[in-house]
DNA sequence: CTGAGTGTGTTATGTTATAACACCGTAATT
DNA sequence: AATTACGGTGTTATAACATAACACACTCAG
């Protein structure tokens, strides 16, 4: 995420918590700033080591209670199957993503797919189940990636 | 999984690997149906656990080995939300499944949704991505938690 | 000023997963 | 028979991810 994105992203995060009543605090907002500034979805002890350069001495709870409270505002997204955390690029309108993560190069990107959304709302209510947060992450190689393997033959 | 279909199941885990040239040893065998014996998703350590009363002082290794062969195999497979382990019910043909996960009994139902597996597929080759793994997992509230909930009032 | 609510600091621990190295049995090769 | 390669397992230790529990500080309504 660039400078540009990442200034607005956090402005936008302000707006958000102060509508809903809630405080985006100081550390919070650093969480939140070092999570959108990495391009690859990172990990809650690799947080907690850059947050080292922030604030004195954080501990993992530390780092938890932020995510934790970033993940309730939809401010970030938690990648299940790499234990990792991204920033949501657009927190403002509840939405269900989907993630497409390239083994290869580690980058993420999340999609909404307006297809995916009616198919799983679908299946759910195919059998009576009422889906409460939808996990959808597309593990496989990107773009980029498969260019570089397939082309330098 | 009941006894015919887990009798079943195991039979066919070891045809399965027969044609494949591989070796489903009785420790593998093991872990398999202890998997399958559960009703619902079963953790790592909680297998290892089951796996003390039947070979002697196994280590986290144990365990681990053997899911990941029988995850490599398709006999078992891993839900990312829970950290936990399902068997397949159809392991004989590759299939792309979709988990729907009961917050409130913990059970898991296994589906395979056509109009799903169409969106992953598109929403992934909409930007040149191959999906290798698709985790697709629904997180929620089944049918009978729902009844139980609402019907009560 | 006091009690409730929220956010944080701190220590310890729980839970999930893997690294690394040794050993054993089988089968192909010499 | 010795040699080697390979797959599977045993064992010890540790890495990586996450939470419990308790204390303290601040703010604000009553």
């Amino acid at each position: 995420m660039n400078d540009m994105i990442l200034a607005q992203t956090l402005e936008r995060a302000d707006v958000l918590c102060r509508a809903r009543g809630l405080q985006l605090t100081e550390q919070r907002k650093t969480v939140l700033r070092l999570v959108c500034e990495s391009d690859k979805p990172i990990g809650a002890y690799d947080l907690l080591a850059r947050l080292r350069g922030v604030i004195k001495n954080p501990a993992p709870p530390t780092v938890y209670r932020a995510l934790d409270f970033l993940l309730e505002q939809g401010l970030v997204h938690k990648i299940e199957s790499l234990h990792t955390y991204v920033g949501c690029p657009h927190p403002d309108h509840t939405h269900v993503s989907q993630f497409l993560i390239c083994n290869d190069c580690g980058e993420v990107a999340e999609i909404e797919d307006s297809g995916m959304a009616t198919s799983l709302k679908a299946a759910g209510e195919a059998i009576g189940f009422r889906t409460k947060r939808p996990v959808v992450e597309l593990l496989g190689t990107c773009a980029d990636c498969a260019a570089k393997q397939d082309g330098p033959a």
